[in-house]
RNA sequence: UCCCGGGUAGCUCAGCCGGCAGAGCGAGUGGCUGUUAACCACUUUGUCGGGGGUUCGAAUCCCUCCCCGGGAGCCA
């Protein structure tokens, strides 16, 4: 069938020309001599403005043209006679697919809550909403691929079942092909997972990060980014048990360059949304408010500040603002903490590194004083901890030693501690999560609405 | 998982000191208009989240479960 995209006619706007096109009907207004139809195909941010004349043959057809129908038309682009838009199509033929039952259709030309559409997940991409939501998620899609690849990093597929349960990530989801209803035992009254498929217990992803440092230390740089999972019962507007991670992981790098790669990443990627998502930002400037053309044009070039976390903990206790929770040296900072640095005191993002080794995972690098790992977050306004990263520990001796600290067993992992023995290297990753950058860019409060198909704990709809 | 707030028409919400279930929006019909979430008039709509209890009588009070939202923790 040929059509033209609604985003290509109003980029080329061949006014003239009879063209065609197909999409979804968000309102129709009718009078004796002339309809007019705001037609939206999901290719952008606009309606296309189509005119049925009453003596048209189409305009016998309007009655099923309600909100929600699908149609062709087909007609004369002209430049609009009324103000509003640049162009219109007088319509000559109309092709009702579907039509939508109006007194049925969720969806109805007039505002719906989030919370509303989050319930009609199926049907809610076709709002202005979460049609830019989703164009926008696509952007950055490709623009994470253009800013790894154009740096010369190589995009590997780290698993998604595995059967590292010690990444200390967070809590697993088991895989299994063992029937449930009948479950081996084994020696302890537990579960027999020799028996199951992959002769041991096997999890979904946490983190692709162990896997990608073995294939940063053979080729150099990579980066992955692919769906992680995590079970942890968490409810909140920051949290899905379904994501997508972004995790480049560098040879022969500090803890410096990862900073600055985390920094150059979130610039190149605001840039990128400002550049092909004008539109869409500035829907979502006028209608949510919770981002804006200005801020993410600063937000593209600005120097992120840098402090350690001892320099952090020195303006909390500072500061007379009143916590909730402790300011204290060893203690890990709070969202209110954070908050108040990114919101309050800096007003952007903040990169805060050299955390106490006490509260952060076995494989990062240990520092000279002997306290402190090279341990980095990357903290935005309101959505807080967008990335997290370090510096990896390469001297064996010290990560064993760690390990052994911590209580976490060996045995399962000489894979890993192998890097450290067969010419180990300097390198250093982060860890960013998808959602958090598409929430901070478009500024959509919460994490379910901007993934089409939520995971959360006791939401698996659609 | 914890702390708050909430669940009443398709949607947003009022009613909650117990006594006939309401408004706005939407939708429908008619009118009017090169219209813009059009406008005007009329019409339409209920398992008051589920279960149990108190009471002559419960949307309203009590218990319980479920679901949703905000915040917190865990994290990305």
């Amino acid at each position: 069938m040929k059509r033209t995209r609604i985003k290509n006619i109003f980029s080329e706007g061949n006014i003239g020309q009879t063209i065609t096109i197909c999409g979804w009907v968000r309102s129709k207004r009718e009078s004796k001599g002339v309809a007019f139809i705001a037609l939206n195909d999901g290719s952008t941010q606009d309606t296309l403005q189509l005119v049925v004349p009453s003596d048209s043959s189409a305009f016998n057809k309007l009655s099923g043209c309600n909100t929600g129908a699908a149609i062709r038309a087909a007609g004369l682009l002209k430049e609009s006679l009324g103000k509003g838009q640049k162009y219109e199509v007088e319509v000559s033929d109309l092709e009702i697919f579907g039509e939508a039952d109006s007194e049925a259709y969720p969806l109805q030309k007039k505002g719906h809550t989030l919370e509303f559409l989050r319930e009609i997940g199926h049907l809610r991409p076709r709002t202005n909403t979460f049609g830019a939501v989703f164009r926008v998620r696509n952007v950055l899609s490709n623009a994470v691929h253009e800013f790894f690849q154009s740096r010369g990093f190589i995009w590997v597929h780290t698993p998604i079942i595995t059967a590292s349960d010690c990444e200390g990530a967070g809590d697993l989801f088991t895989v299994t092909s063992l029937d449930l209803e009948k479950l081996p035992a084994g020696n302890n009254g537990d579960i027999d997972f020799s028996q199951d498929f992959f002769g041991k217990r096997a999890y979904l992803t946490v983190s692709g990060q162990l896997e990608a440092e073995f294939l940063a230390m053979s080729l150099g740089d990579v980066y992955t980014f692919g769906p992680t999972f995590r079970a942890e019962n968490s409810n909140t507007s920051r949290h899905l048990s379904e994501f997508w991670m972004i995790e480049p992981e560098m040879a022969f790098a500090d803890i410096n360059d990862v900073m600055q790669l985390a920094e150059d990443f979130i610039h190149s990627l605001c840039g990128m949304a400002l550049e092909k998502c004008e539109d869409e930002i500035a829907f979502f400037e006028k209608f949510y408010k919770n981002t804006s053309i200005n801020d993410l044009r600063s937000l593209a070039e600005k120097p992120f500040v840098r402090m350690t976390y001892t320099e952090a903990i020195k303006v909390l206790e500072k500061t007379k603002e009143k916590f909730e929770f402790p300011v204290k040296w060893g203690l890990d900072l709070q969202s209110e903490h954070e908050r108040y640095l990114t919101d309050k005191v800096f007003k952007g993002p903040v990169i805060v590194v050299d955390y106490p080794k006490g509260i952060k995972a076995f494989y990062m690098r240990q520092n000279t004083d002997g306290k402190t790992v090279a341990a980095m977050d990357v903290l935005v306004p309101k959505v807080g901890e967008i990335i997290g990263g370090s510096q990896r520990e390469e001297r064996l001796e010290l990560l064993e030693g760690r390990m052994n600290d911590m209580g976490l067993p060996l045995e399962n992992i000489q894979w890993y501690l192998d890097l450290r023995r067969y010419g180990s290297a300097p390198h250093a990753g982060f860890g960013l999560g998808f959602e958090r950058m598409v929430q901070y860019i478009t500024g959509m409060s919460n994490i379910r609405d901007v993934i089409p198909c939520p995971r959360a704990p006791q939401s698996i709809k659609f």
